[in-house]
DNA sequence: GTGGTCTAGACCACG
DNA sequence: GTGGTCTAGACCACT
């Protein structure tokens, strides 16, 4: 289910927390859904048990997983309201990223370019997810 | 000239560096121009000077700076040459971004008017900066 | 592994990526191999551990290493790439010493001994190494 | 007569000093011949007193030069025997090169090519110097 | 004065 | 344990 690189300079924990978010956005996972254990991931990702942990905290933070005493992670019943959220904060980080493009003398035609690249016809989109 | 945030994740000499390549690409820096000493910038931003060394070498390393024995650090004349690659990975954040928020579900409704924002008219822009 | 020459004027941080790059070379050094920790090698060498550091950054950045966060630095499996870069410019080296060489007044067949001796009968060639 | 690069890394009072020695193992300069002052050369490169003494100094510490009292520098009268040895350390550096090339995995027929590129006619090696 | 290298020792995030 | 960043202060060569 997870794909991990371990030559990434993005941290373990953090690409596990960004799949699982990728997943809910995505749907994949639905609220209700359990978890795997943070022994069984550990061993199925070759991971060291803590950084599993340190992943779970960082969901369970984000309101995107609740722990239930003596059975596990469970995907957050609320999850539905932090990915409007979340939603919003991938929107303010490509604001920024084009105010920095912006400062670098990229034009809006440049820009509207990429745009077209990546929202390009559905038939053509599918394979690229 | 420099202004270095402490508190931030990114390291300081890696500020130092994005905005030096900043001053690049907005002209503010041109050719030849001479840098502030290690030590003189090293006083200013109250940061050490082995940092504003980093900052230098990796600024030289990218072609953006040139050391004069015994004068300092000079602005490179072939410049304007390696800011055009400096756009093309600007460009290249973009559209990862892009894509990253088109898998969150943004809609392009959404992208356009973020876009919008940034590129909007010059009446509207000058408050912005 | 390394021999460090305290007294030479090339600065130790080269000294230990030089030696790394001949090690690759010759094949001492295997992709996937891991190097020595920052503060092993810094005590085996008796050299700073800021030192070790500096040498390292260098090897990542020509693309020889690869950090994997938390558990050390590592042969990247991409080196083979590299590797015909470095023997390209040590052939570039070669050029231009043998310009000035014969810049020098020395004659081809000056020249031509000295390739011979290098490149001389294997059995001569044992008791070098 | 000198051709000072000022963004070189190699120090300047060095270019001075090996191209004096150029002349010399060319022919350019002969022995006896008047160097041109401190002050004078100072003003023609645009460098600092200081730098042309130090180069002078390192000249004379090969024995290429002599002071005069009075008069000024001058090409020594022996410089004939400083020569040979020049050629040799340059053979020396030609020889210890070709080893760092053998050892980076260049083969003897890649060697060759090079002397041949660099001992090339006449006709054509004219225009390179 | 300049940049470049080095030591000594600290703190951080990651696993 | 790992690498990465930073401070404090030193020495060097070059101009």
């Amino acid at each position: 289910m997870f794909q991990i690189d371990a030559m990434s300079r993005v941290p373990v924990y953090e690409q596990i927390v960004e799949q699982t978010e990728r997943f809910l956005l995505s749907g994949v996972l639905a609220p209700g859904t359990k978890m795997p254990s943070v022994r069984s991931l550990s061993l199925d990702l070759s991971v060291n048990p803590n950084t599993i942990q340190k992943a779970y905290s960082e969901l369970e933070r984000r309101g995107f997983v609740k722990p239930v005493p003596g059975k596990g992670m469970f995907i957050s019943e609320q999850v539905g309201e932090c990915l409007g959220e979340v939603r919003k904060s991938k929107l303010e980080t490509i604001r920024a990223v084009l105010v920095q493009g912006k400062q670098a003398g990229l034009t809006r035609a440049d820009v509207e370019q990429c745009v077209d690249q990546v929202y390009r016809k559905y038939e053509e989109k599918r394979d690229e997810v």
